[in-house]
DNA sequence: TAAAAAAGAATGAACGTTCATAAATTTAAC
DNA sequence: GTTAAATTTATGAACGTTCATTCTTTTTTA
């Protein structure tokens, strides 16, 4: 049990180091060697948790992503309907942004970049299965504009990314007057006009 | 005369071979031995035409972002209205998207990665400042919203680049229809409400 | 023939990964 | 309950390769 304690420790001390990594130099920042230095561990135990440095950033894609989700999913109450239910998403998905933006930068250098396997990709967008599930209902009500989920997706959350970035880099400063801004224009978006 | 026409050539082929090789296997699946097979050229020859491979990279940047801009600004005219001159830039950067879809593929990636200088990056965003003067002028006129320009950038373009991965991918195929869609999305999340 | 451009070979450094070995831990015997 | 063998876990050095870049030589151009 110390044991299994341990390991885990050591293998989540991987993936923190590797993240580190990565978000500040992209994925060729993040050579076995430096990250087995700064995980205070020998290069050849980094293959003892990972087959390969593949193997490496595709676990820690699964693990900042799924993380993620269960931020944003965590008061997922959708008997309060389509409108309460996406602005709690919505707002989960900021503060989790915004609280740990080593993992949300890593995960918008992912999602636009082949550092990632395919199949992992896909595995990771399941996690976000809830608010597709909640696209549905929402266009069942006429609540929602009648889209494919990857442009509601495209309008209703990936803009955040846009934000975070150019908040992690004091361009464009975010507070909570901003962030209600930024919901009216994705809600503005995505909902059935009322005109 | 001629001489100089095959230096230009020579630093287009190496730009090519360089921008195929990022998309297909990010900055570290473009190597300078690569580039230069790719280019049919030796790698010391890269090294008359630019200072190093960040500066390959930089170039290449700022190269396929003012092709972008233009394609974009190409027929601008603001007399128009602010409704009419977004509506052709955005159809404009679509069509740009859609028709160069490795530059498009490239620039998002250069946006969410440190694989670019935050000089040259800068550099870039100037090429969009008819776009930033045409959000002046719609809150002027009261028919955008006053949100800063990162915003209205965040939603009324940022967008484009998902739907553009999502294509590239197979995964939400782009016709003439879901492009109007995705714009009306665009335009109702940037513009004031008309109720 | 002088100068500029290009080539290929060579540079040391860094890469991802593996190897033989050493330390730590568990198991088993008494 | 102690000890010794067996097994697991971790190591640092070393592997062959590839990296970005430079050096020397050859080719092309004016």
């Amino acid at each position: 049990m110390a044991l299994l304690q341990k390991s885990i420790e050591k293998r989540e001390a991987l993936l923190r180091a590797t993240l580190s990594l990565v978000i500040n130099g992209g994925i060729q920042g993040a050579s076995m060697a430096k990250v087995a230095k700064i995980a205070s561990v020998s290069p050849a135990t980094i293959y003892l948790y990972f087959e390969s440095k593949q193997d490496l950033v595709n676990q820690l894609y699964l693990n900042v992503k799924t993380a993620f989700a269960n931020a944003a999913f965590e008061n997922h109450t959708p008997e309060e309907g389509v409108y309460i239910t996406f602005k709690k998403i919505w707002f989960a998905m900021a503060a989790y942004k915004l609280k740990y933006k080593e993992e949300a930068s890593f995960l918008s250098q992912c999602d636009n970049s082949p550092m990632i396997d395919e199949a992992t990709r896909q595995e990771g967008l399941r996690a976000l299965d809830p608010l597709f599930d909640l696209w549905v209902m929402g266009q069942k009500q006429a609540i929602l504009k009648d889209f494919s989920p990857y442009l509601l997706y495209a309008y209703g959350i990936y803009p955040m990314a846009f934000l975070m970035n150019m908040e992690s880099r004091g361009i464009n400063p975010l507070n909570d007057d901003v962030l209600e801004e930024a919901f009216q224009a994705a809600w503005d978006s995505i909902s059935v006009s009322k005109s």
